[in-house]
RNA sequence: GCCGGGAUGGCGGAACUGGUAGACGCGCCGGAUUCAAAAUCCGGUUUCCGAGAGGAAGUGGGGGUUCGAUUCCCCCUCCCGGCACCA
């Protein structure tokens, strides 16, 4: 009988050991290769579930991989801090924000422990504390000196019966999630980061950003949404002001048969005022929620204003109507509709009985009809009088021409990025630093009037902000005249924390700068890890905030993140682990049933990092059995007593056999985990390996020897992934270093040598046979023993050659 | 609706650059061990035909390129993520 493999006592004994040794907190060191490993901070909701252990663990597999390869490797960790969830526990159970956050956060930290994350605890962050959202206050009061920043009405979901304005996720069916009321559009004034003045930028380096997946890039690159068009001016009758509209397709503008402007538009509003169904209308619009999605998969509707636009080009009358899908806060609120040639146009046009005329032809000649279908193609133009016969670019040119020379329009550059609005009406939030003041206007908070600190100790009722009914908070002298003035109630959106924390761990502690020279050794980020689902806002706001950070002189670093690993979800019975669905897996349950090293093997195995992972409890059993087989492998090799020195040169052909299968695994586990972040595959030679090593029954001398390198191999190479467990068979193998600072294997070349290699023979494609041939074999010689296989044979018989084509250390194909 | 991604045995997945489809694990079947069970160990396991040798089909559906396609191209279906106030 060898010894049990029991995982509390052997979790327990390796983290104290890396307690004590304080392995993982690490300084500056100029004379040593960084490596920064950073997964996205949770949000502390009160426990760890599935999705973060997942998260976690991939990112301290990579940790600790890379630092086997010698690096210098951070790892730290912190805390989301603000957000909805604490308020909404307030208002449930009455306990401030601040107490229900602080107690998670020690809840998940103890959690996190207990999994064996090499985390440098001494550098943890919570955005909730003033020493960390002072700078970001700091930060944003510089931008307002440098115009960065600005103040502009803006649409949110107000709830008419609560009287408070709720996030998207709060409205249900375009209804308030507890009083139920229909939701309105309600323009409000709030604060703006001007990201767009890096649009640009933050385009042109995604082609420059090789460690990124292709699909996040795609996704930036079409959230920015470059577009290269003409402004141009309708005159509407009985106005003053002209209509201003931005248009990609130009050509088609002889096409243009009706405009349409959003609801909030000036020219809709005063239409409404002399007409009752006009007005109906504006009010059936403004009684929906603000969210995209809704706006665009809503029944398009729309009615006439009864006023028309003259067409610049023909002076024909354009009637105008307002319309659903047109947003105000999307260019000038306003759009010339081309129903010939744009799908959403012409369904509209269909509907109401507008005219649809073509003005594109197939520039193949071919017959289309506009009535029947719409045309999208770029093409030649016809029914456009002087430009009839132009394709595309000739008549983008010479229209932009024709208005820019009559002074009626220009060509510009259009994003579909927007501004980024931070006001939120929300207390658990970090204060805007701003002042507001009769005489003064908004004013900056002062430098050495920083931080703005947030009363913790409040009232939480879900009407409204209680920042508002806080005198000692609102009331406050303008930093400017010294006037009577009153403090801003509402606070940063939390993606604004979460958009530099990433530089701050470098120098946590500083209390003179938002970063310091710290900052310049450990950033940029050389591996970022996190959910897919963040491709978008908070990689774009990050890679913003790194810029106007370096523009303010705090980094020279211009992209936050080098590499980007996004992670699929955790799912069970296909759907995603969530209270709702009832499908929730603890994981404190199962590290206290097979331990921790269980549950990261499986998280790892499951599936590719990439990829969502199906649960399965048959799926941590079989983990655990695998630990189990390891952990006796080594005990029983060991209690047979000690090894002799491997002497590679007096091997037998078994011998050679397995250490080939040895250094084969070396060289494949460096490459999934290294270059492919392929996990899964790892684990899975490690097993093969083992498995070889179950099934070698040679117990002479140098039997033993290759047996005791291969089991140390397996045991180095799945220490990334279950720590704990190898710092303990590492030790078992009479190995007087600790695991955590041993050096990733190498694979010996002259293992990997090989003297026959087996090819598959095809016939036309279809596997016939396999033939062994030397590894160094000629191509006729390898053609010859194919062509002579015994089943080749039967299927080439009395048929004739064409050709037969040989791929080295693979197949031979021959086409008959 | 728009943008991005995915679909391979009973299940999770593998096949990396167009070259043996199903590695590894789960489950299941059979056997060993046991008074019995659990645990453990050994063998089998895509489907169909065949005693076997072997053959045919097969990677969501339809088409195409190629000596050869899970992999590349076109069209479609379903599922997942995001859509600017969930984080």
């Amino acid at each position: 009988m060898t010894t049990p493999y029991k995982p509390e006592i052997v979790e327990a004994d390796a983290q104290r050991y890396w307690q004590e040794a304080r392995s993982f907190v690490v300084d500056e060191d100029p004379d040593k290769d960084k490596f920064y490993c950073l997964t996205m901070f949770p949000y502390p909701s009160g426990k760890l579930h599935m999705g973060h252990v997942r998260v976690l663990t991939i990112s301290d597999v990579i940790a600790r991989y890379q630092r086997m390869q010698g690096k210098h490797v951070l790892q730290p960790m912190g805390w989301d801090a603000f957000g909805m969830p604490a308020e909404n526990a307030a208002i449930k159970h009455g306990v401030p924000p601040a107490k229900w956050t602080y107690q998670n956060i020690g809840e998940m930290r103890a959690q996190m422990d207990r999994l064996g994350y090499a985390y440098d605890w001494s550098r943890e962050i919570a955005t909730c504390r003033p020493e960390y959202y002072r700078w970001e206050q700091w930060l944003f009061t510089k931008m307002f000196e440098k115009g960065l920043v600005y103040r502009k009405n803006s649409v949110v979901n107000w709830d008419p019966v609560d009287q408070t304005v709720l996030a998207n996720e709060q409205v249900i069916d375009g209804r308030g999630w507890r009083s139920d009321a229909l939701v309105e559009r309600r323009e409000i004034p709030q604060w703006f980061m001007k990201i767009t003045a890096y649009a640009d930028e933050l385009l042109d380096e995604l082609d420059r950003m090789p460690g990124w997946p292709d699909s996040v890039k795609t996704m930036q690159r079409n959230w920015i949404g470059r577009s290269e068009g003409v402004e141009l001016s309708f005159e509407v009758a009985d106005e003053d002001e002209p209509l201003t509209v931005y248009t990609t397709r130009p050509d088609t503008l002889l096409g243009v048969t009706y405009m349409a402007v959003a609801a909030e538009h000036p020219l809709a509003k005063k239409a409404a005022a002399a007409n009752a169904d006009i007005a109906a209308f504006i009010e059936e619009c403004v009684r929906t929620d603000a969210s995209e999605a809704t706006l665009e998969t809503m029944e398009k509707k729309g009615v006439p204003l009864g006023i028309s636009a003259i067409h610049p080009l023909t002076g024909e009358e354009v009637p105008l109507w307002v319309a659903n899908f047109v947003l105000m806060s999307y260019g000038t609120g306003a759009v010339m509709a081309v129903p010939g040639h744009d799908e959403r146009d012409w369904e509209f046009a269909k509907k109401h009985g507008i005219e649809i005329r073509q003005v594109i032809a197939p520039s193949d000649g071919s017959e289309i009809d506009i009535q029947e279908a719409v045309y999208v193609d770029k093409g030649v133009l016809v029914n456009s009088g002087q430009w009839d016969g132009m394709d595309y670019d000739t008549a983008f040119n010479a229209i932009a021409d024709h208005f820019e020379q009559t002074g009626r329009g220009r060509r510009t550059v259009n994003y579909r990025l927007r501004d980024w609005g931070v006001s939120r009406q929300r207390y658990w939030g970090a204060p805007i630093p701003i002042i507001y003041c009769d005489d003064c206007d908004a004013v900056p908070v002062p430098e050495k009037d920083l931080p703005v600190v947030l009363p913790e100790d409040v009232h939480v009722t879900g009407a409204g902000s209680p920042l508002k009914n806080m005198p000692e908070f609102v009331n406050v002298p303008c930093p400017q005249c010294g006037k009577d003035a009153r403090r801003e109630t509402d606070t940063f959106d939390t993606f604004v924390e979460s958009s530099w924390y990433f530089a701050r761990y470098a120098c946590p502690d500083s209390d003179s700068k938002m970063l310091d020279e710290r900052a310049a050794y450990w950033t940029p980020v050389d591996q970022y890890t996190g959910g897919i689902e963040h491709a978008i806002l908070h990689l774009l706001y990050s890679r913003f905030f790194q810029r106007v950070m370096r523009d303010e002189g705090l980094t020279d670093v211009s992209e936050p993140f080098t590499n980007l690993l996004t992670q699929g979800m955790v799912l069970k019975d296909g759907a995603k682990m969530s209270k709702n669905k009832g499908n929730v897996v603890d994981p404190q349950e199962l590290i206290g049933k097979y331990g921790a090293d269980t549950v990261r093997l499986f998280m790892m195995f499951a599936a590719p990092p990439e990829q969502s992972l199906e649960w399965s409890d048959e799926g941590v059993q079989g983990s655990y059995r695998f630990l189990k087989r390891f952990w006796h492998a080594v005990m029983e090799h060991v209690e047979a007593g000690p090894t002799a020195t491997l002497d590679p040169g007096a091997l037998s052909s078994e011998q050679k056999g397995l250490r080939h299968k040895t250094h084969q695994t070396i060289s494949k586990i460096g490459d999934d985990i290294g270059r492919r972040s392929s996990f899964n595959t790892a684990v899975a030679a490690s097993m093969e390996l083992l498995n070889a090593v179950n099934r070698f029954d040679d117990t002479t001398e140098q039997g033993r020897a290759v047996q005791h390198e291969a089991l140390e191999a397996v045991v180095l190479m799945l220490s990334p992934m279950t720590p704990h467990i190898c710092h303990a068979l590492w030790k078992a193998l009479g190995r007087e270093t600790a695991l955590v600072d041993e050096r990733w294997p190498d694979a010996d070349e002259s293992a990997l040598e090989l003297d026959t290699v087996e090819l598959v023979v095809q016939v036309n494609g279809k596997l016939r046979g396999r033939v062994s041939v030397p590894a160094d074999a000629a191509r006729d010689v390898i053609e010859e023993a194919a062509l002579a296989d015994e089943n080749v044979q039967r299927f080439i018989d009395g048929k004739a050659i064409r050709k037969v084509i040989v791929v080295p250390g693979r197949l031979v194909n021959v086409v008959v």
